[in-house]
DNA sequence: GATCATCTGTGCATTATTGCACATCTAATG
DNA sequence: CATTAGATGTGCAATAATGCACAGATGATC
């Protein structure tokens, strides 16, 4: 019923600790990437816990009182064994630095995920990332992928599945291009193998009667051909929007919303290695590509 | 921008160590007084940092990898740590055992801080409180209390000053006096050195030439006058509400909400044990006397 | 083999914590 | 002595963490 008496809380100590090395709940804050004000409720609540002064409180400054010094001591030790700890982690996954193979369609793979691969390795030296933007789908049932990035729903009962993004299309086209008469536009598209896919279909269901005089197998290269002058193209928007070049066209019809989907073997995705790179794809995708518009 | 590398949370360490110690998150729950989710969260949330998988998790268990074996047995140390620095606390705490004087209204001290004390003792037994209920107000300028709470806000600028509830009051009798008619009952109020208190103004609005037929200098003397069946009493709800013998009247006129305040001189309220005792005042009051209704 | 108790995982509502902005104070500097 | 920079404390909005309820799985028990 009465709850000023719980348990420590062990981030109350490290936040303590920081503090006594540093001597002002603003250093501390800086050292610990928090605001000064959450340094000094950590310490009032520590405080409370152990029904001791810890530090005397001025205006500009916060030094320990006796009490505090006391504590502080003892607190040395858990900082010496948090850094003992890391230490520990960092050679044990070192020891089995881990691959991480990621299948993605080939715009994901190299325009959302590469770009940021540099700063994941920096954050996570243990991990290794193998992105393929194979086109067809990687099985992950034969282990060819770790995690698979999916513009369907994964069908698989036994896979964990997750809904990261939402790709939107739209059309691009040079600035030209796009100040032609809309009559006169002509259109760059996928080839027929690729006609289910919903930005063809509704590409094909804005042409009204103008024609599609390229076709490529892939996003690059109708991109590149977009670029250069030679008609308009239905890109995601993660895509168009980041090129210099090209601009957005007005359209009559709403362009289709494709979900990206995450696909992993639960085995595989209890792994924290894996759940670290999960996390890593949901924050990039879903910055490009958020779930609400 | 990747935040997945954070520095470890030792919080998170804590409940690990729990873990290890207990073999499955609902143990480690129990004995952390949390849900076993926040458990399963925190572990997932070290192995992030770590970057490591230290826990093979199964439908019904928990154990440890190797990693997590390692990593235990150092986590170990902190436990051991913290243990130290709550001993260390103890005695710190009752070499100097801390007196926190409050003074309070009578009802206030007897009704609402006395039957808490206890509980308040047992979670926090390096502070005694001394509970004055003198009708008079205590002096803290002169340091005859620690703790003030008042029932109308304290006017002097220098004292930090905290509202922390709302005391309501109702018209209370016997079930039979509640069943007489209304022109036929009789009232108990205080005497008139009393008249300035809102719920004595607010009795006197409501008598509509009904007696007065006696006056008590406090409410303890009231309550026992209105137990007797003597007529009908104003007071506080968390003593009507909590005496089994009374019932509350329906009233014509609402009857006052007055604001309960807690003041200190900053000095004071820098303590921790008067913080501590300034938080276990909030609650009980707070608790019997809602802010909001 | 069926049933039950207890475990873990997860979506969502609730609660707690944190960041932010501001006021106030004081030591350092010119 | 005046000004400035940087410290701490606090109310409130925003964000994160937690609890709750439920589903599913499994080991123990009958």
């Amino acid at each position: 019923m009465c709850n000023n008496a719980q348990m420590i809380d062990w981030q109350d100590l490290h936040y303590f600790s920081v503090l006594a090395r540093t001597g002002s709940l603003s250093a501390a804050a800086r050292e610990l990437g928090v605001d000064h004000a959450t340094v000094g409720r950590r310490v009032a609540s520590l405080e409370q816990s152990l029904s001791l002064r810890l530090v005397d409180r001025l205006p500009r400054r916060s030094p320990l009182t006796p009490e505090g010094v006391a504590i502080a001591g003892l607190a040395v030790e858990m900082v010496a064994v948090t850094h003992a700890i890391e230490r520990r982690a960092r050679g044990l996954a070192a020891s089995s630095t881990s691959l991480v193979r990621i299948s993605a369609p080939p715009a994901v793979a190299a325009r959302l995920i590469a770009p940021h691969v540099v700063e994941f390795h920096r954050a996570h030296p243990g991990i290794t990332l193998a992105v393929s933007g194979a086109s067809q789908n990687a099985a992950l049932d034969r282990s060819e992928a770790d995690l698979a990035i999916r513009m369907s729903r994964p069908s698989e009962k036994e896979l964990l599945i997750r809904r990261i993004g939402a790709m939107h299309f739209g059309l691009y086209a040079t600035r030209e291009q796009a100040a032609l008469p809309p009559a006169s536009l002509a259109f760059i598209a996928y080839d027929a193998a690729l006609d289910h896919l919903a930005q063809q279909v509704w590409l094909r269901s804005i042409l009204a009667g103008r024609p599609i005089i390229f076709q490529a197998s892939d996003l690059f290269g109708q991109q590149e051909a977009a670029r250069a002058g030679l008609g308009a193209a239905a890109m995601p928007c993660f895509m168009g929007d980041n090129d210099p070049i090209l601009v957005k066209l007005p359209v009559e019809k709403l362009p289709p919303v494709r979900d990206v989907w995450l696909a992993a073997y639960p085995d595989v995705g209890r792994s924290p290695d894996v759940r670290t790179v999960m996390t890593f794809l949901a924050q990039i995708i879903g910055r490009e590509c958020p779930l609400r518009d």
